[in-house]
DNA sequence: AGTTTTCGTCATTATTTTATCATAAAGCCC
DNA sequence: GGGCTTTATGATAAAATAATGACGAAAACT
């Protein structure tokens, strides 16, 4: 599921915040202090920012342009401001939606899944292993895994035959068109090099699970 | 500028939105009937929807699914229904900003300005980097970049299909209507002289990067 | 028509990826 | 366990692809 960045002064209104997208099924990043920010955007891959934009501490609105300066990441304010010339100062500095506080926080996800669907990639995520089908990015704990292009054919292939196992033959062919028989062990070399890349092994598999006969499986 | 077809029974509301969108340049669509909706769409190329979810007459929600399953429209809900049930209800069904009467005409421009750059930004901004796609013009660093038609357009296509992997072929396809699988190394030329003017690298990437076996892709 | 700019092609080199082979290890069946 | 088959692994060769430099054709401009 999507990443959501969520920075808010009042601690307990972050909390609730969190608890709320947690509940819808997002996965929540609340730095600790403003000057996290940038930190978490570089190191995470943030999906969307939902921004209090308060008048005390450092500007909001100047966050709010920093932010934008750097990233097209979606942004949704979360304000007191309801006077309509702050609306249109956020929206002007690219600011993609804005709700006045109070507001009830299944709206929220509500608006957040809206502003998502309009971009979001499609993603397949396993624990801790997220592959990215669009983008043909592989990030594992949060690092990024370079695959060479048929490891992340046959990855996706496997994920997407989840628990059962697939021949060489099948393999083979989604990564190659036509294959003669000859050669399927170039098949078990690219697993080992996939294994690797992904800290797996053989023996005690984490991900991928040779099927003694058969071929391979993808075992999560 | 964008075309927006409003939807509202209120004749006098009706006009004053759309007194208020042409004000701020765009060009609207008001069918006379409910019947007429259809093929406005079919007819024109609507780039936005303002639709009022009334209660009477024929049920908005449905309206909205119909519209829905048609095409992928943007569509903002303008509203006397305050109850998040509502508000809920109608994102769910897909539309994409929701507010409730009564409001200030500006935040209708704003939200919906807003979620058109979301779509078709005209402006793309990348850290030293700005694009103007209407102008056709390139920043870095604050100093205007030279491009020829090509590389511009291969530039934009690149940035608007940012970290996902785009082949030759894609490329070709969009700078040439129709091009034989011969000549796709000239993409290659094209990409160099790119990066020459970017100040880029192909070894170490900045903004243009080579993904082995398929073609290049914009990093940032 | 002449000049300049842009575009596509080719050949060469460098790099990365993929396939092969030999051998060791592990799994299955009797 | 013994014999057989299948995998794992390391090393290395082969193939595929990209970067680069140079050049001529085509188009745009004057």
């Amino acid at each position: 599921m999507a990443k959501v960045l969520v920075i808010d002064n009042d601690i307990n209104l972050q909390n609730t915040i969190n608890d709320s997208l947690c509940q819808a099924g997002f996965e929540t990043i609340c730095p600790d202090n403003i000057s996290m920010i940038f930190n978490a955007i570089a190191q995470h891959d943030i999906d969307a920012i939902v921004l209090e934009l308060s008048d005390h501490e450092i500007d909001g609105f100047e966050l709010c342009e920093k932010i934008r300066n750097n990233t097209q990441i979606p942004i949704i304010i979360s304000s007191k401001l309801t006077h309509i010339t702050d609306k249109i100062r956020a929206f002007e500095l690219g600011v993609d939606d804005y709700m006045t506080k109070p507001y009830d926080n299944a709206e929220l996800v509500a608006r957040l899944k809206a502003l998502l669907r309009r971009i979001e990639p499609r993603k397949r995520v396993f624990g801790a292993l997220n592959i990215d089908a669009k983008r043909r990015t592989v990030r594992l704990y949060n690092q990024d895994i370079e695959l060479t292009n048929t490891e992340f054919d046959i990855l996706l292939f496997l994920v997407d035959n989840r628990l059962q196992p697939v021949s060489r033959e099948r393999i083979a062919h989604t990564i190659n068109a036509i294959h003669d028989d000859t050669g399927l062990r170039s098949i078990d070399t690219h697993i080992r090099n996939l294994r690797n890349k992904l800290g797996d092994s053989a023996k005690t598999p984490k991900f991928i699970q040779s099927v003694w006969g058969i071929g391979y499986k993808f075992c999560l």
